[in-house]
DNA sequence: CTGTGTGCAAACTCTTTGCATAAGT
DNA sequence: ACTTATGCAAAGAGTTTGCACACAG
């Protein structure tokens, strides 16, 4: 892969943000965006980044999620658990989650849809949709 | 409403959950399941009983929780957010989330469904499907 | 230069745990 | 009596915050 490349896109999505393209937000997002959609939580990240010889702290790690979530570049996963966990893509798509593992993954996209959608209430609109798929470990027969 | 017999009746839901019908747990119980469907927090559920006259604590009401989800008698809510909640529904239905409020409440069941789920995993099977609808307020064109 | 971002450590929130006491069978 | 549950307080995990220093524009 040509890092210098990356970097620069990487950049501009940042500074696209509203974000001053900082050391630590360039190389977090490039962890983010390089490959892919991905789930993590800050923790993961965070040794990511320290595995990758970028040595930023964890409460920037916090402040970087946060701020790329509100602009829109994450968004954090529904589902259960004590960590938060979010999702480098921010189109509609779906997730199976893993029991007991804590575990999600997507689910390729295309034909899954729910129908008969109801009315939100009076003056709320619908943000989006979240499916998870809850998967258990099937028991034999 | 005849307290007497929603006790009797209460009592042997715990009962038949393999726990012992302890005074707390019977309260508790009778707090998540006269009112119809709920969704709440282990911190919630203490307030409810404290006020109800029924002097339980956090600890215990954290234990019960876990219990009842363990036997079936409750469901963890997939929904952001640093709390767990509860949810006395425990069969398919979905969710309206209110972004910011960290608000839930359920969506009429009935009409909506998923098509096309995708298959699971290898040794996988579907536990459930859970349906969040994200709601945010309308702003105004 | 000026203002924002970062790092550290301490604070905070939610949840779990250990152990003595109380209650259920 | 014997066993399991409860309550308290302390510990633990994850996340946020305050403030001095560093860096980007």
């Amino acid at each position: 892969m040509d890092s210098r490349k990356t970097s620069i896109a990487v950049e501009m999505r940042v500074r696209d943000a509203g974000l001053r393209p900082t050391r630590q937000r360039i190389a977090l997002a490039e962890l983010l965006f390089a490959k892919g959609d991905r789930h993590l939580s800050a923790e993961e990240l965070h040794e990511e980044a320290l595995s990758a010889g970028v040595p930023v702290s964890l409460a920037t790690v916090y402040n970087a999620l946060h701020q790329f979530t509100e602009s829109g570049l994450l968004r954090i996963l529904a589902v259960e658990g004590s960590k938060t966990y979010f999702d480098t893509n921010t189109s509609d798509h779906h997730h199976f989650f893993v029991e007991g593992e804590n575990r999600v993954f997507d689910i390729e996209s295309g034909p899954v849809t729910v129908t008969n959608l109801p009315e939100p209430p009076e003056g709320m609109e619908i943000a989006n949709v979240d499916i998870v798929v809850r998967l258990r470990p099937k028991r034999p027969a």
